[in-house]
DNA sequence: TGACGAGATTGGAACGTTCCAATTATTAAG
DNA sequence: CTTAATAATTGGAACGTTCCAATCTCGTCA
């Protein structure tokens, strides 16, 4: 029982108005007396009409939907990422289209593809690894408005929204040297990356500025999640000049640094200083309460909505660059001052 | 310099055809030849024509969209879930709407109506928080295909697919019956939900068929979140004859009555017994490695998402009501066996 | 009274595709 | 050589909306 479709012209008809009419009510236009509004949308109702957005794009050649790319839906800065975005962009009226693409640039060329076959009106993209300017070439070309969130693209000109990598690396660093930690590690991330690259290079600066040597031993690669966090301590604490604290890629890092350093019966935070950078949910309600560099991915989704739509609405529209500011949430994950490191237990 | 649109015609007419033929190589049709096709393929990658997706919807009625509304992202079992349903949905050429309510049914049913609108031609609904048949009648009468996940709901005539969640939370109490625990929790969630329904029943028919006594203290509600559970092992610890052992909502409260115990120094497995439920990614890499009823997000939503396209093809097909296994995964948050139990620090 | 303008309403064309029935070209069978 | 069958191709109508220009109805003013 697929009923019928019930147009615009059925609505017409059993107004006794003209399809232009419904249509123009249908838009709110003020051109429509106020009785045969009320009239319109009586008989709206009563039939259960559903507006066909596909017609209207077609017709208007744009639509109420955005697009969002993102590398993995798993981990929650990219979900409260999602969220922030879905928020703003819900209250405009427009609806998501949201995929994810496992870092995987194959998959990442396919959903943008059929994103652009619906006819989204901007894109939020979080480029997969390896993604170069080349590959959104087509995208930009075509006007679209494309804001590229978390990593930077060298020469995509579009705009971009990123937070401020090395400044929050540098605070946070320079907290920990100021608590008295001399052998400070670099923990997780791919170093191929941008967002990587501007992290290490704040950590390096932050040493450097307090005459403390950054030999590379001590930044130490790995998978931006948890699993990558136990093996990347695991891997610093088989150093013979051990760190005894730590600045993580991420916080999905920092908690894995967290298991590691249990699995070894060291303390987070009493033992072994660590901190993250994301301020992801859970961070604040672990134990111990993370430190970390607070990018607040739900307001940077919001952030990046807004700078869209406003694109979106200005036609064509400068690619602004905007670097968002982080700050350093001091918790309990790095410890009170490094006299409490007392305790050394080797396993 | 937002370029000309490139239509069907355009190609039509740079390699000879017409734009019938290019429409049947578009879609793939066996009935056009070989050289042709490569002719129009050809053109099409020149021009750098795409597809104009709301046209064809227009016309054939029908979409390569699929809709997914979740209560909140910001869970991973949420995030998992939708992820599952991605990978499916895009690899059968689909893309999805996501959306999120946060519990708001107000929400809720403004999503759903935008994505009729956008004419999508399946639905997976997590319904939110108080959903009511009612509320989803308009949606089934339409006879677009819905499939609820998650929680169900009574009366509302459409497919559905969610756990087995007292078998689930009966297997957990046994487990934690026969290492030796007489007094057990149960802690977290929204009592007017019928999944802790469920759950609270699994819990009471296994302490009922083990002669325990199931005091209505022992259960406490709260929000499903981390933060709720801290607030539910802070209340279960006031009671004056203390559980040793807890079956929690889900992974996020149980996450949390790790904090609160350990907020009283009391180490979870050791002190204390946790088992949490849903197998979130976090629960193997956590410390201590969660005990936890899997229920496999992930793999949830490929299910619901092959069952929704199965119904999208059969066109109109009976509802089914799956309910999908579960399975109690040991890992160290239950504790070895309760002899160990035997520090009893108070705060 | 006639002209005018503002306020409301309207019919038809257009958007880019798919579908249908019809046509042409090609091959096989008699 | 004709006819039938098959393989390829095609023009036009249709999908449900929006936009444009045109029309109609008033009331007002000279």
């Amino acid at each position: 029982m697929a009923k019928e479709r019930v147009t615009v012209i059925d609505i017409a008809r059993a107004a006794g108005v003209s399809k232009s009419t419904v249509s123009l009510v249908l838009q709110g236009s003020s051109l429509v007396n106020e009785a045969t509004r009320a009239k319109v949308n009586a008989v709206i109702r009563d039939l259960g009409y559903v507006y066909n957005r596909s017609a209207a794009n077609l017709r208007q050649a744009k639509s109420k939907i955005i697009g969002i790319v993102v590398n993995d839906l798993t981990n929650s800065f990219f979900a409260e990422l999602a969220v922030g975005v879905d928020a703003v962009v819900q209250s405009a009226g427009f609806v998501q289209f949201l995929a994810n693409t496992g870092e995987k640039s194959e998959r990442q060329r396919e959903v943008i593809a059929s994103m652009r076959e619906h006819g989204v009106s901007g894109l939020i993209i979080s480029p997969a690894r390896g993604t170069e300017a080349a590959d959104l070439a087509p995208l930009v070309e075509s006007g679209i408005p494309v804001v590229l969130v978390v990593r930077d693209i060298a020469g995509a000109g579009v705009s971009s929204l990123i937070s401020d990598n090395r400044a929050g690396a540098l605070a946070a660093v320079r907290h920990l040297i100021a608590r008295g930690h001399r052998r400070i590690a670099f923990l997780g991330g791919f170093a191929d990356t941008a967002v990587f690259e501007a992290r290490v290079r704040g950590y390096r600066d932050a040493l450097r500025e307090a005459g403390l040597n950054a030999g590379d031993d001590l930044v130490i690669g790995s998978a931006p999640s948890r699993a990558g966090g136990v093996t990347a301590i695991e891997q610093a604490m088989m150093l013979e000049d051990r760190p005894t604290a730590a600045l993580c890629f991420n916080d999905a890092v920092a908690f894995g640094v967290c298991d590691g350093l249990r699995a070894r019966r060291l303390e987070p935070g009493a033992d072994f200083a660590v901190i993250g950078f994301d301020d992801v949910i859970e961070a604040k309600t672990a134990v111990p309460a993370l430190t970390t560099v607070s990018v607040d991915p739900q307001g940077m989704g919001e952030r990046a909505a807004e700078l869209l739509l406003k694109q979106i609405k200005a036609g064509r529209a400068e690619p602004e660059a905007i670097v968002s500011p982080v700050r350093l949430v001091v918790r309990q994950s790095c410890g009170a001052a490094v006299e409490r490191r007392v305790k050394e237990v080797s396993s």
